[in-house]
DNA sequence: CTCAAATATTTATATATTTGCATCTTTAAA
DNA sequence: TTTAAAGATGCAAATATATAAATATTTGAG
């Protein structure tokens, strides 16, 4: 009986929020390095992908207040890793589409 | 040698391009109407879908320029089909991870 | 050529995002 | 309890998007 927001509106309102917040390359990036259940820091993202500790904090909030990633806390780190590994499908997709 | 945009900024930049054209909730809607390889005309859409017929060319101007969709025109009418296939299948995850 | 149907584009206002800096907060170690 | 590392948040200027109404373009029929 809960199953009624089937093609409502809120469902796709919920669905493009979540892959609105997929829809940044910065973002995009983040997710590449959590493919396979990975599991990073902060830290270890804005090290990686060279970008400030307080932008990657804030795109690592967005993904996580919209649906799409996780995070624990683990002492002075933060672990963030894909709330659904099935999202991974998704980056890889829009990666063969944008090969030509 | 031209594949050096592997992880490029371009590359994450074209990607998320494509994905933004689709994170929008009319825009997804229309996603769903053309699974399946579907073709369908703009005054099909805009009256399956109850919106404007300004605004349904609008949205799928953007699925188009943004590579999502492809566009033949036959006569009076244009129809709108996906550009890959593939692409029904982020509409399918983003779908069931918004299930819950 | 003229008209009407089907699309597309323009425009303007309202709203939302992005990004880095500065500033807090939390936590472990000393 | 002081300190430093790790992360989160508030803020503001620059950009980007959304929406709908009005207008323009394209095309086939007559």
């Amino acid at each position: 009986m809960e199953e009624v927001k089937e093609l409502s509106v809120e469902r796709l309102e919920l669905a493009a929020t979540m892959l609105k917040a997929m829809a940044h390359p910065m973002r995009i990036a983040i997710l590449k390095l959590l493919e396979g259940g990975k599991r990073l820091t902060v830290t270890e993202i804005h090290e990686l992908l060279q970008i400030e500790q307080s932008t990657t904090s804030h795109h690592l909030g967005i993904l996580r207040d919209k649906g799409v990633l996780c995070a624990k806390r683990d002492g002075k780190n933060t672990y963030y890793y894909l709330k659904y590994e099935m999202l991974s499908q998704i980056v890889d997709c829009i990666h063969t589409c944008t090969c030509e």
